[in-house]
DNA sequence: ATAATATATGAACGAATGCGCATATGTACA
DNA sequence: TGTACATATGCGCATTCGTTCATATATTAT
């Protein structure tokens, strides 16, 4: 039994191109950052969360507003706030009781706009 | 009772900045491309897909290959191929009965960088 | 035609997710 | 101090998602 059948074993898969294996292993960065990775674009990757985005990109806004432009519940959108608070897309600021979300990435516009390119073709 | 008021009713949501409101709303992209965009990067969003997508940045991988690099069942891996596939984020070509798979966005790259930069800061 | 093998796919199941409800927290003002 | 209001949050529910298993399809070789 060779090194290909012992992994096809573990991966109920055969090996046919060792040598690309390899090399693509050898450039894959940590498993680490690219469940981080995905962890964003998981993030991104929700109509509300974009909506708001979207929103932020035009103008600072707080809960209430946001919650009326889309028509939604103050709570849907404090609990989707959150999470794009948590990773650090958006920032806030407090005024009395009226909290004023913005953005908090600079490169937030140019992975917007790749995106809809991607989706224009 | 006036035009706040009734957006409230629906939304319950008092509606503090009309003025940003009808701004923001004025920019805003149809319904339906925020809609896209947000299933696009949900198929970013999962760590399986980013690897794959990361490998196939290197090199054009078959089925077989993927799984072995990603110690994960054929099936699985097939199943997100589907799902990229249907995103028009790879494509394939057959020879026999391998089927090898490649990029099919010269933008992921980019997207990916940038998407890197943030978790990085 | 039959066997072997690479890939695709439907069903099922557990896990994760988004939202609404109720309520808590924090702030302003009477 | 009490009331009003903006926001946050725990819980529960419905839905979606990723994976596995079993099996189907397709291609090649015997």
């Amino acid at each position: 039994m060779n090194y290909e059948k012992s992994i096809q074993d573990s991966c109920s898969c055969t090996i046919i191109h060792e040598d690309i294996i390899n090399k693509v292993k050898s450039i894959m960065p940590q498993e680490e950052k690219l469940y981080d990775l995905a962890e964003f674009f998981k993030v991104l990757g929700d109509s509300t969360r974009i909506k708001i985005i979207c929103a932020l990109l035009e103008s600072e806004m707080c809960v209430c507003d946001i919650a009326a432009l889309l028509c939604m519940n103050q709570s849907a959108i404090s609990h989707q706030l959150r999470i794009l608070k948590q990773s650090r897309l958006v920032k806030f600021r407090k005024e009395g009781k009226v909290v004023y979300y913005s953005l908090d990435d600079e490169h937030i516009k140019q992975i917007f706009d790749y995106g809809l390119i991607h989706i224009m073709e």
